[in-house]
DNA sequence: CTGAAAGCGCTTACAG
DNA sequence: CTGAAAGCGCTTACAG
């Protein structure tokens, strides 16, 4: 019952377990003959390689590590799809380490990614994270690392992000263009670039067409639909409450959503809402959301992309990290469509 | 630059790699003297243990081969993160394959696994399987197998599932409760379990209550948005269209939502709806839809749990396999509920 | 085109 | 309590 190896295939054909090992990994200096009789007999037996001897001595694994918050956020599900796609083909697999967002759980992830030997880490990191020694020992062991969404420039590591500064000025001046006066903002964490970025996007949308920031309608959110309620309650107790909101991702739009449904006085096509990231849920909810889709899958791609080139490198920077930013698109929904107040 | 071993640890305290591999161990046999200074010239190296290498001597890899239709719907996302959170603790990581639903891709996962050397397989098939030979192979080999919400009886593993009957039971129970008279089925491809168990469970139902079972009112759809649209267009055609449909999953459920919405005759309200899963969009679309919520963190975490016991037994097979049913709840919202007709 | 031999970095009976 | 030695199943220079 115990597994067969090469050299049981080897004995079977009074060849050596060298040849064995050669032919089925397709090696050019052993003959066809020798090879369909190898692959034959392997099958008979019902071979299947030992992956772990096999990385022991070759020191390839096979094996990409992703790091992601959370696989129940349908981005990073849809980017992990992106990412085996590319990967699959290459005869990689995805080990999977979620971080629950948290520090400890992320450092924990690497080490042990590191223990696996994986060929590369692909990563976003969490929203607590803000050290980031555990990547840097990631990139002095070099280990191809590439990050994308939420990446660290000062980690100088290969990333693949969307221009969040370009969508957040869409989705603001999508809001201004609709008619909508004062616009809010649920921002987030602000050591993680993108979440900066966005802001900026913000308010240089508004700059740009000349209304004013308020820093009042700024809010700093922690990326949740609880956090996004709680933002959207302390903006309509303004004393001067927005007519729009421009929330950082769309669970925070979501809860703003509710907010905005729950109070009498503010209902949906009132107060403007648009979102950030194209969540499954976004299309479906009432109204449906408008936000800005960041070409998940794509990302995905990319970023094995990235990986599969960087493989083959081996430690010379030649360089500066490669990055690709990715164009997001503005999907007009009914939350951000203005009513006509001729109703009143 | 090359990462330290045990004999670069043995060699810096003048003892041998066998004690340094014991201590970090944490074997008993080596005293505590020792196994602290191993331990502190393991961290001044910066030691981190090679897997791969643990993996090939002891056999024991501590990676569970997770094997999903697709992380991208929530279900499983969720059942994952049960997963993980058991086995985390155990020193164990989740290498992880979507099978897209696609059969080819389940038996390559599956092969890949095998090769990989996981300690265990924990699996819920694809809807295209119809041939579980690969899944024998692994029940062959005596690598632990727990299959979870879609589960193959015939294959006697331990399984983890809810009760599909008793859920579809009490769906279509709560429509006749609403007092809808006409109530159609969306099933799934019969030959997965669950799929015909809420087929019966409707069924029954039905009959319980003393309504008629109409066939014309059951359809087969596959799973999907657009499957669900199918099927509730071809419902609402037929000469005496149902006042209810009871959807065997969310996704089904949203595609016959969506038809309901546009159609002019049909308004929600008036056409109840009940889907089955409890997916992440399903509290937030409108109306929000009324389901079966099958606690989805709790079957993966029972799923680890059959495979941490499993693990232990090595193929001594004590009576029949495990299988763990957990209750289903009904989650009432809007979509179900029955309008007053008195505004006609 | 093929084989003998070494070795990847651990773990673990066996011996003391 | 510790060490020498074998071996997990491959791959790969080296030699022919």
């Amino acid at each position: 019952m115990s597994r067969t190896t090469i050299h049981d295939i080897a004995r079977e054909l009074k060849t050596s377990a060298a040849t064995v090992s050669r032919a089925l990994n397709d090696h050019p200096s052993i003959s066809t003959a020798t090879k369909e009789s190898i692959r034959k007999a392997a099958q008979r037996l019902n071979y299947r390689q030992n992956r772990t001897a096999s990385s022991l001595r070759s020191g390839k694994t096979f094996v990409v590590g992703v790091i992601v918050p959370s696989v129940q956020i349908s981005f990073f599900g849809s980017v992990i799809h992106g990412i085996e796609q590319v990967i699959k083909n290459q005869g990689y697999n995805v080990l999977l380490f979620q971080t629950n967002e948290q520090y400890e759980d992320e450092v924990q992830g690497v080490q042990t990614l590191l223990q696996s030997n994986v060929d590369g880490i692909i990563a976003s990191i969490s929203k607590e994270t803000i050290k980031y020694d555990h990547f840097l020992e990631v990139k002095h062991r070099n280990i191809p690392l590439v990050l994308f969404d939420r990446s660290i420039d000062e980690l100088e590591v290969p990333a693949v992000v969307i221009d969040d500064y370009k969508g957040a000025f869409m989705a603001t001046e999508h809001l201004i263009q609709q008619g909508y006066k004062r616009i809010a903002h649920i921002s987030g964490p602000q050591h993680i670039r993108i979440f900066h970025e966005r802001l900026r996007g913000y308010v240089d949308a508004l700059k740009a067409y000349g209304h004013q920031v308020d820093g009042d309608l700024i809010t700093y959110g922690k990326l949740s639909i609880d956090s996004g309620r709680a933002c959207t309650q302390h903006l309509l107790r303004l004393a001067h409450p927005p007519d729009a909101i421009f929330a950082v991702e769309d669970f925070s739009a979501l809860g703003a959503l509710q907010v905005i449904k729950e109070s009498p006085w503010s209902q949906p096509g009132q107060i403007g809402l648009v979102g950030f990231a194209n969540e499954a849920f976004s299309a479906y909810i009432t109204p449906s959301l408008t936000t800005i889709d960041q070409q998940t899958a794509l990302m995905g791609q990319e970023a094995a992309t990235i990986f599969m080139n960087l493989r083959q490198e081996e430690s010379n920077p030649t360089g500066p990290p490669q990055k690709i930013v990715l164009e997001p698109t503005l999907v007009v929904r009914q939350s951000s469509l203005k009513r006509q107040e001729t109703i009143d």
